[in-house]
DNA sequence: CTTTGACTATCTTTTGATAGATAGACGGTT
DNA sequence: AACCGTCTATCTATCAAAAGATAGTCAAAG
């Protein structure tokens, strides 16, 4: 993978976060990293290319991400929550939500990725010992969460919904 | 409201379920309706107006719909479950989902009407007893419930993510 | 005779994509 | 060392389609 097509890569994440698959365009993204737009289309044949690698590096960060974290705390709630809070504290979006909204006007190639991210997480969970309920009930108030934070501009409207998730709540 | 203006509309929400506010354009809703699309322009001057037109009234159409369901129920937690699961059982995704997920990519007064909309929720909400916290979780955990099923096509990802909601699932 | 609603026609930008040229790096052959 | 072919990366130039928007026309209704 040469610089270029990581910073290509870097780019286009950047604005996928914000407004999801047509969020962007290869001359965006070329004037972003300084290149031709037929230097994009170079590295990344077609948009649906360059959208699908982008999301399952995405992915494979997520999922590194998500095994540290319970290695620091193997509370899998607590993990995960923390985990996407720091997307939204960021002021930013998991690209994999942007574009899992409008999953049914996806590529079909990137609309897979997307649920492998998903299905990786669902998968982790199982993993970390939560039952498919509870798992699947997780992973969506904490993407709902994070949407709301998104339209309110406001991470405490995350922390808000995903309060009583933690233990320290529920024994309150 | 003339005849066409609301054919207009019923087939940009329809497209923006999809695709929201990057899903749809001028020419195909024309064609979706049997207009040109000068025609659509004429009703809607911007595409900025039609959007917002159309989620407004989507929210009008859902606040009239919760008081309905809560006099059937007076459940909060069951009335949003079952209003939500709704849109999802028809293959659907509710507009504002789709569009607050990239709410930093809409115009303004876009932004300003998704943002109404899950106000509006929150506020029913807590009109119909939950504290804050309740009602930004229940209101998390469908909105993500609601992006689940539409990545996996699958109404009972809805389902398994909202199933520890409601009260038989508690006593279970 | 003004208003309403829709039409024709057209403009400008943007967009995804392609073709073809160029320049440099690398390796093997003479 | 000098030469040759190939591959890589990028550029210039351009296409065809799609998109948002506007100007001006026309017919029917009140």
């Amino acid at each position: 993978m040469s610089e270029v097509a990581t910073a290509i890569m870097d780019a286009a994440e950047k604005r996928m976060r914000i407004g999801g698959f047509g969020g962007f365009s290869f001359r965006e993204i070329a004037a972003d990293v300084g290149v031709k737009s037929s230097s994009v289309h170079y590295h990344f044949p077609t948009k649906e290319d360059l959208a699908a690698a982008v999301v399952r590096r995405y992915g494979e960060w997520a999922s590194n991400f998500i095994d540290e974290a319970l290695l620091v705390d193997p509370d899998p709630v607590k993990a995960w929550t923390k985990a996407f809070r720091g997307t939204i504290v960021a002021g930013t979006m998991c690209p994999c939500i942007v574009m899992g909204a409008a999953s049914q006007d996806l590529p079909p190639t990137v609309a897979a990725e997307v649920r492998r991210f998903f299905e990786m997480h669902a998968k982790k969970m199982a993993d970390a010992g939560l039952d498919p309920e509870q798992a699947s009930e997780l992973l969506a108030t904490i993407t709902g969460a994070s949407v709301l934070a998104n339209v309110f501009s406001d991470t405490a409207e995350y922390d808000r919904a995903t309060h009583d998730l933690l233990p320290e709540a529920v024994a309150a």
